[in-house]
DNA sequence: CTTGGGACCTGGCTGC
DNA sequence: TGCAGCCAGGTCCCAA
């Protein structure tokens, strides 16, 4: 699933590859790729524009072109951009052709990617928290956002207000790096235990991104390559599997109808018991 | 305001 | 072998 990392590392591969080029023609293969307007709407205010800088924000890929407008991209659970891919298939929903003769395709198995073209981002992205990997996020703040809420803290780290970017995968390798059960309530956390989470957070998604992301399902690069992310997984979709800490058996408990991985043993549910 | 649950979508898996 | 049924999950929307 493309979350900070995966759409982070899209970012830094297209980047270099599209910028400055504009765009000559939009093929719509599935108009419900469209999150609002006509496909003659799209084409006719993407065709001639040029991408001036790419940016990301949450699991947000925005194209900033010419003429202040924003191309935003959000590629949900199976969607995949994919640059000049020997093959078109039936899973193309969109083909977007540079001036330098490159094809940008969006690729989604689900059809829950979507595509704006807006004036103004924020209509698409204002409501999203802070970014997790820079500044303005800070330990203080993570505190200050859990403090109010009193679901699971893995509901809470999900909820793209309070942090943007993170994801199921990304929830749970940063909760088991934490040592804190999915299930505590995100009010009820010490100080302590939310500094480490806000730390474990920041590691997990910069290790993700030097990994280039993690190629499970349908995530690969624009060039068709995989990441290497979840070969770091501790307990992302190893439900049954041993914790490679404690060697306790990896559990699986739905959280907000998503399945949520832990280790009991790592991760207890009440805090005055340590863990082994 | 907060919280919880359903809808969307389809490939892959399980079980009969 | 065939097929029904369920699961996966990001975000929006609605109800309590």
């Amino acid at each position: 699933m493309p979350e900070l990392p995966e759409i982070e590392t899209i970012k830094n591969e297209l980047s270099p590859r599209i910028t400055g080029q504009c765009f000559t023609d939009a093929v719509i293969l599935d108009q419900k790729i469209l999150a609002g307007g006509s496909v003659d709407e799209l084409r006719d205010g993407l065709i001639g524009r040029c991408i001036e800088t790419l940016a990301r924000r949450g699991k947000y890929l925005i194209l900033h072109l010419s003429g202040d407008v924003s191309l935003i991209m959000h590629l949900r659970m199976t969607g995949a951009l994919l640059l000049n891919p020997s093959e078109i298939d039936s899973y193309a929903r969109a083909v977007l052709v540079l001036g330098n003769g490159c094809r940008l395709v969006f690729r989604d198995q689900r059809r829950f990617g979507l595509i704006w073209l807006v004036d103004d981002a924020k209509t698409v992205i204002g409501r999203l928290g802070p970014e997790p990997l820079e500044q303005d996020f800070t330990p203080d703040l993570l505190e200050q956002k859990l403090s109010r809420r009193h679901i699971p803290v893995k509901a809470a780290l999900l909820d793209q207000r309070i942090v943007a970017g993170i994801g199921n995968m990304y929830a749970d390798e940063s909760l088991f790096a934490a040592h804190i059960h999915p299930l505590r309530r995100a009010s009820e956390l010490s100080a302590e235990e939310v500094c480490r989470l806000y730390q474990c957070i920041c590691s997990i998604l910069r290790t993700a991104i030097e990994c280039k992301g993690a190629s499970v399902d349908t995530y690969v690069l624009p060039d068709g390559e995989a990441g290497t992310a979840h070969c770091e997984f501790k307990v992302a979709h190893r439900g049954g599997k041993a914790c490679a800490v404690c060697g306790g058996i990896i559990e699986r408990v739905p959280i907000q109808n998503r399945g949520s991985y832990f280790c009991p043993g790592c991760q207890p549910l009440c805090t005055d018991q340590p863990s082994a």
